[in-house]
Order: structure tokens, then C-alpha cells, then sequence
DNA sequence: CCCAAGAATTAGAACGTTCAAAATGAACGA
DNA sequence: TCGTTCATTTTGAACGTTCTAATTCTTGGG
């Protein structure tokens, strides 16, 4: 294995200088078009590669994202982050951006790795997941001239404040749709379980319920609960909703993690058939034939790398700070209906 | 933002040469003492931070580490990789590594994607997942000197080849020790789920149980299915099992989707408490009390990078030729029981 | 007091690329 | 023929670090 061939040999192979070769590779449109093929063809014939470290060091960007690992959550909906990731590394490759994870303990050690990868230039812009309540991060990257974009509204901050790039997905819509297909198909006691307040994503979510369920305010204190997140939790709160005089007749549920244990304390109490909808649709509420609403996470990811890079291409924009574009992205997520013609925990189907 | 300092600035701020502060970072056992401290106030003061591409240009070592996530597979097991890269991420940075993602489709794409991280040093070595009979990655990685572990076994290779460095978890252990508890339990006529020949993981795990199960060979037809994985195979596999004349006391799966759908399929059948034993012990094992065997991951990524690096440090090995040590790793997994005094599908237990 | 040997530090070059500016070539009208 | 203009190509420098080799400083024995 002799050393890598450097656009110097390159340029030796094709007969021309060093700088036409590195302007094939970044701007071919000019050079002359007989010139390009003959580089092109040195090029595929040595096997050159641009040495990455070298280009950067250079032109002194990365093109590279940085996002967090979350710490691992025990629940189900950690699967939200993996189809994120995934889709994240399949469009950040297509406009030839790499993508580099790490871990953090908290938000204040996400931000000394945060420092350290942009200080040393390893990495251009940050995806940051999971914004919540109070959030420190964001002000911060601001503050400190990190570009980035969150998948999360700045909840109780400024939603407008156009150097904060967010893309977020509103439950509260698809809480809503979900509640009203639920009445159009004959259901009048919808209840909820969903998550403590103050949480921006839960709250947002069952105001969705709040506004669609058609009840009046004594009904939805009967009909809502709010616990942690969980599939035990979500059993005991379906199991408590259901042993009531007046029991509802369906159940909306803040994630999957609760819709699977409501499904599974329904089924014990001896209904199979009640109609419950979960969030996120992950694999898990595929799996045992749970409605769900779906977050469109290929819009979602198409969104951030917009507001990040712009319409195409792999170079950073600055932290804008003015209004003259929209710096956010608000998507309808959308109700994955099942469970009717589908394996149910009461009744099997199958070969 | 004025630019970032650099050794130079440091060096002025500190009375000494440029190399004097680059000797303080990469060997500082050679600086005289007083020199050091100076140079680290300076570095401090100043927020120095080395420039990450002007290093790896120099010393043409990238310290990062390639993964390829792979395809969103719609089961559960998904989790197991969520976690082996929340790990793997965990353990690198303590190595001062970096670990760069990417996707790919089939293993021609991945190569080819391999290939370009590799050429362009965005890369010094990387981690396989998932190696299945036949699989083409390994020796064309071996022949273009391209430094790699993988975690899985090289099936229908040469298992001892010094140049295929790899790590595995010993299925077939796992699965013996989980009939054997059954058996100890009281369990005799115990079952087996799991997938289609050839699959290198799955047959070493069903050859656990055949091993363990203690039964005669006609016996052993009647209670084993193959099938691929998901919930609604197990569940269909189970309900086939549980309807003959001759049912099974005991379940053990291939993997944890087959067992939620056997679990689901023996409460359905109404007999809840059927013992079932999943493997990977993903979150949803968990959240629905199902025991599973469980993949010691922490053990797989320190071997992992110790097969690469060494003890400690960030330094690739060579791909090794000889046999001077052993380039493989085979780890036992653990069986965590639950389901006991658990909540089950029969009966919920909660506030 | 001097010299040798080791410890500590420094100077120059190199890693492979792209930027900025200068140089060359081609085409055209006067 | 000769400028003039535009397209194309080339040259030297720079990005920030570490390597190699050379230099200076210390120490200790004679």
C-alpha cells in the first residue's frame, strides 16, 4: 500500500497544474471542458481521493454535524431518536455532510463536548433533540455563535426569536385529528393519559385533546390522568380510568409507551376492542397493531438541514439574526390508523 | 469572535517555541516542570484549543471511528443497536475518538462508502455490525488494509483467521443457561422459536437449546419453529404450538419480537402464565415483564476497541497477520428473569 | 575549569488542500 | 498588426499542527 496519490500526482498525470485539478473537483463549470475530462480521468485512474483533513484545514469548514446520543431511555419512544438518526446520516450523506454522535451526562456536559468539537473545527452545526422547559442550551449556542438547530420548539421562550432555527412537529394537531377520526367513528368519552405539566411536548399535546374532545370541564378532569412515561404507568392509569363508573369509551395517549400498557390493561379488564391511539408509531405499536400518530421525520430532518445549510448544498450558514427568512418549520404529523382488520392482544390472526 | 488562538499565540503568551507548547499536549513527560505550568496557564487563558484537521493532516491519523447504522429494521431488536452505538460513543470518547455514522444501502453501498471515508483519512477504522453467511465486507476489507472489528462471528469463514478481528456473544451459552433454568423450574416439555438455516446467530442460538432442552429428536421436531422475525411470527408460531395435542410447559425465542408475539399468543390461549424467554432484552422485554437474555454490550464495545486500539489510547493497530495474540472476543450473556412478581399480560398490578 | 552526556528547547520543513493574484491564451474589432 | 477583453490556467502563500534534526542548557566527573 503506497501513500494516497495527492492532487500533485494528479495534476503530473493530466498535465496541468495542481490548482486545475482542485478546480475540477470544486468548481468544473471553469474549466474547459477537455481539460475537466483529462483530470477526471487521471483522476479515476490513480484513485484519488481528496484528503479530508487537509481540505479542512484549508477552507476551514468541516462539513460535518454534530448531534447527541440521548441518554438511553428505558421506555420504547427511544426509537423516535433512531429513525431521527437514521434519516439525519441519509440526507446530511446526500449533500455530502458527515455526521458525528457523542454522549453527554446532562446539559452542561453536552455543552463542554459541544465546545470542544467546535472549538477544534470537527464540527460545523449542531442538531440538538429534545428541548424542554428551561433549557440552557440554546442560549448559550447563541450566545457563543455555534450554529444549530433544535428538533423541539424553545419551550417558554421566545418562539419568533429568529437566531433560534428549530423544527418541531405539532402534536397538538395530531392529538386532534386523532380525537376527531375517534368521533367520527362513534366514540363520545375520550379520555387521556398523558404526561406531569409543565412539559412542553405533552402539554401541546393534550390541549390537542382539550380542544377536540368535546366534552365539558368536569368530564375531562374525570377522563384525563397525567403520570411519567412508561408502559406500567400507562396500565395503571388505563386500568384506574376503566374501573370508574363512567368509563370511557376510547384513549388517547401522550406516546406509545403508555398506548401499549392501555392496551394491555384494557385487554385484562376484559376489552379487547377499545379504541386507543398512541404516538410516535414506533416499531413497537406496528408490532401489536397500535394506532398511532406518526411524526414525519424525513420532513423533519429535510427541514433542519434547510434552516441549517439552506436549499442545497453543505455550507453553513451563520446564525441569522435578523427576519428576513423564517427560521422555524412547525409539520403535521399524521394518524397511522390500525388495529381493526390486525393482529389485536385479544384475538390472534395468523397461519 | 475574533479567530481561534493558536500554538503560536499560546507559544508567545508563554515565552517558548511552538513546539514547546505541541510537546506539552502530546508528551508532556518531557517538558521540564516549570515550562509545562507556564505553558498550561497560558493555554488556559487564552481558551487554546487544537485545531482537529490541522492535527490528523500532520499526523495522518484521524482518530475517528465509522459505523454504518443499518436499515431501520420495523421489529424491536433495533434497540440492540441503539444501545451498542449509545456505547460505543460512551467508550470512544474516553479514548479521545470520535465516531463518525453513516447508512448505506446493501453491502456494495456500504463499501463503497467505507471506501471514501477511508481514502479521504475522515476515518482510521471501522465497526461491522450484524455479519451474516457470506458476507462480502470482511475480506474486501482485509485486502485493502482497511483496519476494522466486527461484532458477529465471520459465519461459514474461518473463525480463527488472526487478520478478521471480531467480537461475539456467545448465543448458544445464553440460550442453554435460559433452558436450564427452566428446567430447574420445572419446566420439561420446553419449545423453541426462531428463525430459518442458514443464520449464523440464529442457528448457534437454537443449537443452545437442543443442547439443553433434553429431549428426544422427534420431539424436538414437533416443538421447534423456524420463521422470520416479528411479533406476528411469534405469535402465530406460539398459537401453533400451544394448539397441538402435545403443547409445550415453555417458550424460548430467538429474539424478543418472537417472544412479545408468543407472549401475547399464550395469554391469548389463556394460559398467561406460560414461561417465555426472549433474547436481547430490549426495553419492550422489559416494559412487558418478559424474561431475555441479555447481550453484555459494554463487554462488546471495550473488546471492540481494545481489539482496535489497544489497552488504552487512540492509536490503530495494524491489521494484524500473525498470531502473536488473539484477535477475537467471545462473551457470555446473562439471563434476566422477570415476570414473577412482575406486571404480565393476565393480570395488571398497579396504583 | 573544562568537557562529555544527557535533558530540554528550538528552527525549519512537511502534511494536502484551496485562496488570491498573477500570468497566459484565445478571440475580436479597429 | 495591435490592443482589449474575457476565459483559462498557473504560481506562491497560507491553513495549524507535528516531525526531524539541530541547538542550547544542565549536570557531574575529572
Amino acid at each position: 500500500m503506497g501513500r494516497m496519490p495527492t492532487v500533485d500526482d494528479v495534476a503530473q498525470a493530466a498535465g496541468v497544474s495542481r490548482q486545475t485539478v482542485s478546480n475540477v473537483l470544486n468548481s468544473p463549470d471553469i474549466v474547459r471542458e477537455t481539460t475537466r475530462e483529462r483530470v477526471q480521468r487521471a483522476i479515476s485512474e490513480l484513485g484519488y481521493r481528496p484528503h479530508a483533513s487537509a481540505r479542512r484545514l484549508r477552507t476551514r469548514r468541516s462539513a460535518t454535524i454534530g448531534i447527541r446520543l440521548d441518554p438511553l431511555r428505558d421506555g420504547i419512544s427511544g426509537a423516535v431518536l433512531d429513525r431521527f438518526l437514521h434519516k439525519l446520516a441519509e440526507q446530511a450523506d446526500a449533500r455530502d455532510l458527515r455526521v458525528m454522535i457523542f454522549t453527554a451526562d446532562g446539559a452542561d456536559d453536552e455543552l463542554a463536548h459541544i465546545r470542544r468539537l467546535h472549538d477544534g473545527s470537527d464540527v460545523d452545526a449542531f442538531v440538538l433533540i429534545g428541548t424542554v422547559h428551561g433549557d440552557i442550551r440554546q442560549q448559550w449556542l447563541i450566545d457563543n455563535g455555534v450554529p444549530f438547530v433544535s428538533f423541539g420548539r424553545p419551550w417558554g421562550g421566545d418562539l419568533d426569536d429568529p437566531r433560534h432555527r428549530w423544527v418541531d412537529v405539532d402534536g397538538r394537531a395530531g392529538v386532534r385529528d386523532a380525537v376527531n377520526r375517534l368521533r367520527a367513528s362513534g366514540s363520545e368519552r375520550i379520555a387521556w393519559i398523558g404526561w406531569p405539566s409543565p412539559s412542553g411536548t405533552g402539554d401541546e399535546r393534550r390541549a390537542g385533546w382539550e380542544e377536540a374532545c368535546g366534552l365539558d370541564e368536569a368530564t375531562r378532569a374525570a377522563l384525563s390522568l397525567a403520570t411519567e412515561d412508561g408502559v406500567d404507568a400507562g396500565a395503571a392509569c388505563a386500568t384506574q380510568l376503566l374501573s370508574q363508573p363512567t368509563a370511557p369509551d376510547a384513549i388517547v395517549c401522550a406516546s406509545d409507551s403508555l398506548a401499549l400498557g392501555a392496551l394491555m390493561a384494557a385487554t385484562a379488564a376484559g376489552r379487547p376492542e377499545l379504541p386507543i391511539v398512541g404516538f410516535d408509531n414506533t416499531p413497537v405499536a406496528g408490532a401489536v397493531g397500535l394506532s398511532s400518530v406518526d411524526q414525519p421525520l424525513d420532513e423533519v430532518v429535510a427541514a433542519a438541514l434547510e434552516l441549517l445549510f439552506g436549499e442545497s448544498g453543505g455550507d453553513v450558514r451563520p446564525n441569522p439574526d435578523s427576519n428576513e427568512e423564517p427560521t422555524h418549520r412547525l409539520l403535521v404529523p399524521r394518524l397511522v390508523e390500525r388495529r381493526s382488520s390486525h393482529l389485536t392482544l385479544g384475538g390472534i390472526t395468523g397461519a
